[in-house]
RNA sequence: GUUCGGGUUCGGGUGGCCGCUGCGUGGGGAGCAAUCUGCCGCGUAGAGGAAAGUCCGGACAUCACAAGGCAGCGUGUCCUGUGAAAGCAGGAGACACCCGGAGCCAAUGCCGGGUGGCCGGAAAGUGCCACAGAAAACAAACCGCCCGCAAGGGUAAGGGUGAAAAGGUGGGGUAAGAGCCCACCGCUCCGAAGGUAACGACGGAGGCACGGAAAACCCCGCGCGAUGCAAGACAAACAGGGGAAGGGUCGCCUGCCCGCUCAUAAUCCCCGGGUAUUAGUUGCACCCCGCUAUAAACGCGGGGCACGGUCGCCACGACCGCGAGAAAAAUGGCCACACAGCCCGCAAGGGCGGACAGAAUCCGGCUUACAGAACCCGAACGGCG
């Protein structure tokens, strides 16, 4: 799937939601969590581009090392997030461990917790 | 050749696949058009020597085209060069430490070499100096010594403590002692050859006063208006109302003093209103000419300009390098190959695995972090001639 800047998150209100509204799932490496996007947004246009945001914080390290957690979640959401790339908000949150870690182990990480995800949706509905 | 120290330069390479952001452009779409574009392509550019810390100095911008002071902040040997300034470089001086030499009872100083740096003032003032020690600074008596029956007094020579104990040695002197007196050494003050200067060879005077720390406060010289690109400018939208203060308020600073200006506005506080936008545009990312089997661009070629570096015949010239522009923040992800490096192994070979670190208005410095490579200089040791 495309991943552009038109698809990024950039209001903390939108964080917020998610974190409020959102239900979530964190493996060893990372946590992510979704929520779906507001009606009126949805209303525009028939299929709605989902906005992704990743959060890097602090606790990870300095710039460099959170620059390249940062650009290689963002190639793993690229790569595999196809069965999320519509009509919602997407947050990956890398957790410490993830420094360490190989781009191989951060991507069976996202691809289990993503069929978490959807797999309880499927549940719910 | 090895090791150590210093300096300069570089600080990962090549290829493939898949992406992101800026710019240019072809097609599609929207629009009467200018033009715009969340669609599909193509071309092209895209982190550092420290981008870091945000410690100095500037450019630029705003604050009333307006004067000054105190506090405050910065800075501190001298000369030369460089620079817009901060600063940097070279040389010199004083000081401290180390090594060697002469000298030697000791204190200390002399000669030669090397190393170092927040290098004004401790004789303006206030305070401080842990522990130990009797005592830590207008002195002081624990032991000791002397006088004395004792009470008490004299004594800073000796002991011991300490980071530091109030000049050193010798002689005289004395009850015992003491610069109390003398000689030599040291010290302080005054003069002074010389030197651009810091400084100071040398001479004279004085029994000697001045413990340390200025990174405790402080004092002296010199310099400094404040706030920072979230500065600021422009566009769009809108609706104003109420309150406080009346020689007080506001205006340029963190506070204050003084001066000046304005005249009911402004400022401040409260209530209410507005919304272009996935955080509006700009500030903000060199300019000109030519070229491309479409055309153009920040591509390529040439020229100019700014900046940085090197060299010089110091007129300025020659050569080399360089020109990124995001905004929840692009500059990448993965794979392969070779090349450094480390580990295992007799070897063949196998394994691990790229130092410190990520632009945010721009430029000049300072400081801090850093695997490794190349070159140059110096020192020590060894080998060969």
């Amino acid at each position: 799937m495309k991943l552009t800047r038109r698809q990024t998150m950039k209001r903390a209100s939108e964080f917020a939601m998610v974190r409020a509204e959102g239900s979530s799932a964190a493996g060893r490496f990372l946590v992510l969590s979704t929520a779906p996007l507001p009606r009126q947004q949805a209303n525009e246009a028939a299929i709605h581009e989902s906005r992704f945001g990743i959060i890097t914080t602090r606790k990870l390290g300095h710039a460099v090392v959170r620059n390249t957690l940062r650009r290689r979640v963002r190639e793993i959401v690229r790569a595999h997030g196809e069965p999320l790339s519509t009509g919602r908000y997407v947050v990956v949150i890398p957790r410490i461990h993830a420094v360490t870690a190989s781009y191989e182990q951060l991507e069976h990480d996202f691809i289990k917790q993503m069929k978490r995800l959807l797999h309880t949706e499927n549940k719910a509905c």
